[in-house]
DNA sequence: TAACTATTCAATAAAACAATTGAATAGTTG
DNA sequence: CAACTATTCAATTGTTTTATTGAATAGTTA
């Protein structure tokens, strides 16, 4: 038998495999994208902001990890999350910071008040009121990403097309609008664009794997 | 409003500040420690071998990231975890490791080969058998993390004792022997000596948070 | 086949980190 | 109050990690 130490160390030095790649937040914002969806290098370097090189090591990283997989199609490399349970791994990684770290907190309502309110609505009450036919529910990421995965009942309408198809919005119920989760601005911005064409919208804070966590923690205490 | 970039990168900063203390992995073995229960500096460094300096160092990254706290008694200072959920979070990094890294499954059935048989007893069955009044679940850890908390219906014989305090057992039934968790060889050592004294025994690889966990996920899964 | 594209590789420089040591601090006990 | 204890601090060392650059590769299109 190993000596117990040796073993241990080891073992340990394997887990911080995976905790290294959780220790750069270049690597932290690929996972989060990747998690909504496979992409390309030059697609994930454009969204990041990074060098394509330095966007492809972390990726060499990652994937070493196997947090994430790649494979060729036509002249590019897609890569994508290894299971779903990474993106769901990075939900709570998510949920603990923020517990934890007030900043995050802090950072959040930061840049969410400048004129405009932007309280988000809350899932409860947000199933609720689609049950009632109150509201409808839009998805402002891109395409491919809401084809990838969705809240059932929502459409889609990516940022970009969002001020060309307005007129496909059922112009008689408030929209609440919704894109990849609690650290992205897409619905917020599309929130402020609605109501500056006075259609009556507001953001969820959640997506998709929030929205995943949330229906699964709800049948819990539901017990 | 900030740049959005900008105010994306402080963001992912701050994930990233919880990630570090995950790339660690002396650090890691720190909070698996620390999750059964308070402990001072000086015996966790006996513990993990490690240096008294080198841990109080480790230990104050992780309390930078709120990870831990501390309180002084007498001479000592006892650190413990932040709040249950670091130690429910823990749990998930030890699934999400054991899933993408083969090399865990690896070192784990390769130190509890050498003969005696070490399969472990399955969640599952452990309940039902014990339901049945037909084993004993043994924690072997020592008394004041027993104390902390621990599975329903175990009685608290610590490892160091175990060989004083055989004739405390029920001779009748089968033993059921669990630890800190499937990283801690405890359990397996413990079978080793009831069997060699001629007990029944059995290794039950799951702690207290992966039982907690196993009784969420078992609610879940039953509705 | 030549020009082009997306990605990776390799080498480097700068920055961050971990372990070690010895001294400093704060609290306790005789 | 002196000796002692547990812990932290500060400085140093050697090691990893990161971003950057420019070249290499593999696949595509004209």
């Amino acid at each position: 038998m190993k000596a117990e130490r040796e073993w241990k160390d080891q073992l340990y030095q394997e887990f911080a495999r995976i905790g290294k790649c959780l220790s750069s937040p270049k690597r932290l914002e690929l996972i989060d994208l990747l998690a909504q969806g496979p992409k390309a290098v030059d697609q994930l370097a454009k969204i990041t902001g990074m060098s394509v090189a330095n966007v492809s090591q972390h990726l060499q990283t990652l994937h070493e990890s196997r947090l994430v997989r790649s494979h060729k199609r036509g002249n590019f490399v897609i890569y994508d999350i290894a299971e779903p349970s990474v993106a769901e791994f990075m939900v709570s990684l998510h949920r603990l910071s923020e517990n934890q770290l007030v900043e995050i907190q802090k950072l959040k309502s930061e840049i969410l008040h400048h004129g405009i309110s932007m309280e988000p609505i809350a899932m409860e009450e947000l199933l609720m009121r689609m049950d009632r036919g109150e509201v409808v529910l839009l998805d402002v990421r891109p395409e491919d990403e809401y084809a990838m995965g969705h809240i059932p009942g929502a459409i889609s309408i990516p940022m970009k097309e969002l001020e060309k198809q307005l007129s496909s919005l059922p112009a008689d119920k408030e929209i609440v609008a919704y894109c990849r989760g609690p650290y992205c601005l897409m619905s917020a911005q599309a929130v402020e664009i609605l109501k500056s064409k006075g259609i009556k919208a507001i953001r969820l804070e959640e997506g998709v794997y929030e929205w995943k966590r949330y229906m699964e923690d709800s049948k819990l205490s539901s017990i």
